[in-house]
RNA sequence: GGUGACGUGACCGAGUGGCUAGGUAGAGGUCUGCAAAACCUCCUACGGCGGUUCGAAUCCGCCCGUCACCUCCA
């Protein structure tokens, strides 16, 4: 049974849907405005692992994974510039522009780190309309207000009714009335320093701006999350997560909005909250400078990386740690990874002899009965319950609080055992065909579909071909006409045809 | 100041009071035409000082050190 640390208990539970066999799933997504780091990764990967779990478990699960396009001001104050338009302005381009650009670069990190699409992408711009409903429900609750063309939340009033604002991040309302920064005041448009933009008046010069109830504006900084959650997961979604660092403000305003709202609920029922990336042990920031681009850290080397690191070695080094830990990038950690995933990688490749042999039976039970007299079967008792604890032991890792390492540690236990039983026939006559298929099925459900750990050619075909043909001259400067069939017969099945020109041996694709 | 983490062997990194984490690196060995891979063995650590306990890396206290959030941040 597959438990999870709660953040808004504090404590491991037992995770059950709020509807089986459907869950909800909801990961604040990057605000598209620039290129992603390793650190914005770590999140879309986790959730991945989770939502493949999930599914891994039979639940139907919907995944959600917002954009976010518009609303993140950029100066302390809830006034500023978007951060979308400064980019756009910096660039002389259309704000949706740099959206889309941001976005689909994105897309195509995640896709390379083996993130499965979410089910729905929804982009903050895209539900302008449902943030304003859930503005209105919210003063029609009587916690917000209007001044002058924006809405603010009333968070003290929300606290009074009981609500408890800070109820996830763990703090009172007193205790950050009185850590109120002197630099916050000056707000002069809300009743409390603690109340937050649900809408902003678009200032002139503003480009991004949508009408509303309040006049031209645009949404603030939480809503969209709370808005398009509910429309795509319902008001109680199963998780809901993000960084460590969204828990204050960012999760905790939403779950003062659902609560504010005509949901009347926390917004999801576990809130998840995947620790930070650091450098050094100084987490990795864009307002700190010290972070990896997902790009260059691919191609290396990158500030504090001398190497480049494959997307599948990136993803193999974060699930090594647990999610709740945080991690710190260094070329010594990421190369030990690196040998660490294709040491597993290799372990994949091995499961398929070891397939083939269990599949032609045969060849298995002559190999394992010969040494033993006539008559006798082997006993595989012992051997079979060895193999099917150490793939429980995966499961145990992976049920408790998806612990990816422990789960990879008890991977590489399994895999020892495989190399073990393959490297003799006296090792693979004491296991059976039963317990052996099924302890590779699961090495391959968790290696592949659970972890998204995909083996990455790491071959040049190019380098290959070259080596081919050399070897093809040699066999026919040798006359030995045999070979020189046989790899014209291997190329050609590969759709690769061999030109014997003056200038020397060719290649082409082949036209057939 | 408030809130919350964390300090594990050469490095990374799990650890639910008693049972080998695991990966990488290193040493020795088996296998091997040479290698590689694989397997076996070794290197067996828990910031410091106290305390609780038959027994603590694991619980409690103090101290030292590091970090995160409290401002946009994954």
């Amino acid at each position: 049974m597959l438990t999870l640390y709660n953040t808004l208990t504090r404590k491991k539970e037992e995770f059950q849907p709020v509807h089986p066999p459907q869950v909800g799933v909801y990961l604040c997504g990057p605000t598209v405005y620039s290129e992603a780091h390793l650190g914005n990764a770590r999140g879309p990967v986790v959730f991945d692992v989770l939502t493949r779990y999930l599914r891994h478990l039979q639940y139907q699960v919907r995944y959600v994974r917002n954009i976010t396009d518009v609303g993140h001001l950029e100066s302390d104050a809830d006034t500023g510039e978007d951060k979308m338009e400064k980019a756009a302005r910096a660039a002389r381009i259309e704000p949706m522009q740099v959206a889309q650009h941001f976005t689909n670069r994105y897309r195509q990190h995640m896709l390379g780190l083996g993130c499965l699409p979410p089910d729905i992408e929804p982009q903050a711009s895209g539900h302008i309309i449902e943030q304003i409903q859930v503005i209105e429900e919210i003063i029609a609750n009587g916690l917000a207000y209007e001044v002058n063309g924006s809405v603010y939340f009333d968070v003290p009033k929300y606290d009074e009714e009981g609500k408890r604002y800070g109820k996830l991040s763990n703090r009172s309302i007193e205790d950050q009335m009185a850590n109120t920064r002197a630099g916050l005041e000056g707000q002069s448009e809300k009743r409390s320093p603690l109340d937050f933009a649900l809408w902003k008046k678009a200032s002139p010069e503003h480009i991004m701006r949508w009408p509303s109830p309040w006049g031209e504006g645009f949404p603030g900084w939480h809503l969209e999350c709370s808005a398009m959650s509910r429309k795509y997961l319902g008001d109680l979604s199963d998780i809901h997560g993000g960084g460590l660092d969204l828990m204050f403000p960012h999760h905790e305003c939403e779950i003062a909005q659902s609560q504010g709202s005509h949901s009347h609920t926390d917004e999801a029922r576990f809130w998840v909250h995947n620790n930070m990336i650091t450098v050094n042990g100084t987490k990795m920031s864009k307002s700190l400078g010290n972070f990896v681009l997902l790009g260059d850290m691919f191609k290396g080397p990158t500030g504090p990386l001398a190497f480049g690191y494959s997307p599948m070695v990136v993803r193999f080094f974060l699930l090594q740690a647990h999610y709740r830990s945080p991690v710190d990038v260094s070329d010594d950690a990421l190369q030990a990874a690196r040998k660490g995933y294709r040491k597993l990688m290799n372990g994949l490749r091995l499961l398929d002899r070891l397939t083939a042999d269990s599949l032609s039976g045969e060849v298995i039970r002559d190999r394992t009965v010969a040494p033993l007299a006539e008559g006798r079967q082997p006993d595989t008792a012992a051997g079979d319950a060895e193999l099917r604890k150490l793939v429980a032991d995966v499961f145990v890792g992976l049920n408790d609080d998806l612990n990816t390492a422990r789960a990879i540690a008890s991977l590489f236990n399994l895999l020892r055992k495989f190399n073990t039983l393959a490297a003799t026939t006296a090792a693979m006559a004491t296991v059976s065909s039963a317990a052996l298929s099924e302890a590779v099925d699961a090495y391959r459900a968790v290696v592949s579909d659970i972890l998204g750990l995909q083996d990455e050619p790491r071959a040049n075909a190019e380098e290959l071909l070259k080596l081919t043909l050399e070897f093809y001259t040699e066999a026919k400067a040798e006359k030995a006409y045999d070979k020189v069939d046989v790899i014209r017969a291997a190329l050609k099945s590969q759709g690769i045809v061999i030109k014997d020109t003056k200038a020397g041996v060719e290649w082409a694709y082949s036209e057939e």
